[in-house]
DNA sequence: GTTAAGATCTGCT
DNA sequence: GCAGATCTTAACG
């Protein structure tokens, strides 16, 4: 059971806090890769100057301004992608970025993509490491997430997962004091 | 055309 | 625990 429109329509936050628990699914040439989703942290456009999309409209960041439900791909550092998820309505800015999984499927796959011989809990535990591990770039920026071969899926035992905590953001040299970062408390994944 | 800063990761100390 | 790698984007001249 894939998401709706409505899902990604709520406010931000919500939908960053919500999102715990669900599955992101990736299909390879080589296999599938799916994870659940055990970190995120919201970026809302108004009065937050973390979000690309305070600012204003530009091109690298117009996929935060287009529908909800898409993948918002940026290249940071030189070296590395963040994988967000649009949310809110189409030109308000607004998106979730995915920090975290917990490995479910594919773990060999995940693996080989990062390269390196890294322990499990390192495989997924950030936003760069996860794009690697999931083969996200920029090709998939724009990407609607009802479609393979990336793409969100309902678990129905997500509320299951663990208790929910707010934290500050990561990573931010502005918009630190805002609690906008959602974990599952405990997890084995998380970035930190 | 040039420059500075960035939603990070890795390796070394 | 900390500095370096590495490159795209946006702001400025």
């Amino acid at each position: 059971m894939q998401f709706t429109t409505d899902f990604f329509l709520r406010d931000t936050a919500e939908v960053a806090r919500e999102l715990l628990g669900h599955y992101l699914a990736r299909e390879t040439s080589e296999g599938l890769i799916k994870g659940i989703i055990v970190e995120t942290e919201a970026y809302l456009s108004s009065s937050d100057p973390a979000c690309h999309a305070s600012r204003g409209q530009t091109k690298r960041n117009a996929t935060m301004f287009g529908p909800p439900g898409k993948a918002y791909v940026y290249f940071i550092y030189g070296n590395h992608y963040c994988f967000n998820v649009v949310t809110g309505l189409e030109g308000k800015g607004e998106a979730v970025l995915l920090r975290a999984v917990q490995p479910v499927t594919g773990e060999d796959l995940m693996l080989k993509y990062r390269g390196n011989n890294c322990s499990e809990a390192n495989l997924t535990s950030g936003p760069g490491k996860l794009c690697q591990a999931f083969a996200i770039d920029k090709s998939f920026d724009g990407h609607d997430l009802g479609d393979k071969p990336l793409y969100l899926l309902e678990n129905k035992s997500a509320g299951k997962i663990g208790a929910i905590k707010a934290t500050p953001r990561i990573g931010l040299s502005v918009g630190k004091e805002k609690m906008l970062r959602y974990i599952v408390e405990g997890n084995k994944y998380l970035s930190r």
